[in-house]
DNA sequence: ATTTCTGCAAAAGGTTTGCAAAGCG
DNA sequence: CGCTTTGCAAACCTTTTGCAGAAAT
């Protein structure tokens, strides 16, 4: 049995019953982005490897809905592309290494207490938090040296 | 005696002995950035009405200069344009209204802990920590209702 | 006089859109 | 079958680049 239809069922199975139309192309995008933060010209890349004909526009319009749906993030580093990963249950945020490119994640509870002072403070209702740091992963601290 | 100058005298002052030449363009666009968080697009426009021959390019060209000397903050929201900044001395962070587009500015001693803390867990050199939030401002909740 | 900077026009990079054909329910 | 989705090509928007002339030191 091949484990690699395994994933794909799973997201034929998300997508079922969110009003979607559930279509290869979707499902397969859907999957590759459980590896982690990727960016659309990545998912292309790889979905292209199953399904050559796909399109970039398709990638682009799947994405989206999947964000609208609440099924993925959209994340913006300082780069001109974003970049998209599954939805989790508990918020993680990003630390994106200038010197390789690497992006870690860590969780932050301290956040939640920003967000309860902010909105406190400023009347606001806060609908998402972010924390993004850059800097040098201790590989590349190493390198510098 | 025309107030308008003044800044526009201070913003060659801070120019000099960078090793940059002084140029008209380059004082009107950093004066014109201590307004607050402006887009490139708004710097253009408004850096048009004093001199209407400047171009689009010397604005992104000069943002880019100050940037390198640290005049200039660059900040990316969830949006294909970035936005630009004074750099200031105490960090800040934003807010941004899903409902009006404002960008609120606040205070948060507490992501120098959340800085220290990844450092440690992650053997990280974190050179800039950015909190961003979005959600609606106390006119908009009301609005909503 | 030399070197840096500017304006213009054109290119580049990422994302979106219009439309006819294909696919899902 | 009707409506949604796809692929393709073209459009779009923001940002970058090449180059010749203008300005700063």
């Amino acid at each position: 049995m091949d484990t690699k239809k395994q994933p794909l069922e799973k997201s034929r199975r998300e997508l079922n019953g969110t009003g979607l139309r559930v279509t290869n192309q979707r499902a397969l995008i859907l999957n590759i982005i459980r590896q982690g933060h990727l960016d659309a010209d990545e998912v292309y890349r790889q979905a292209r490897k199953k399904q050559p004909r796909l399109s970039l526009s398709t990638v682009y319009r799947t994405l989206q809905k999947l964000k609208e749906l609440g099924l993925v993030d959209e994340l913006y580093f300082g780069e001109a592309h974003h970049h998209y990963e599954i939805k989790q249950p508990v918020g993680h945020h990003h630390l994106v290494c200038l010197g390789c490119g690497k992006i870690l994640e860590f969780e932050c509870p301290l956040s939640e207490k920003i967000k309860e002072d902010v909105a406190r403070q400023k009347g606001f209702e806060v609908t998402s938090t972010e924390v993004h740091m850059t800097g040098y992963c201790s590989d590349c601290r190493r390198d510098r040296k």
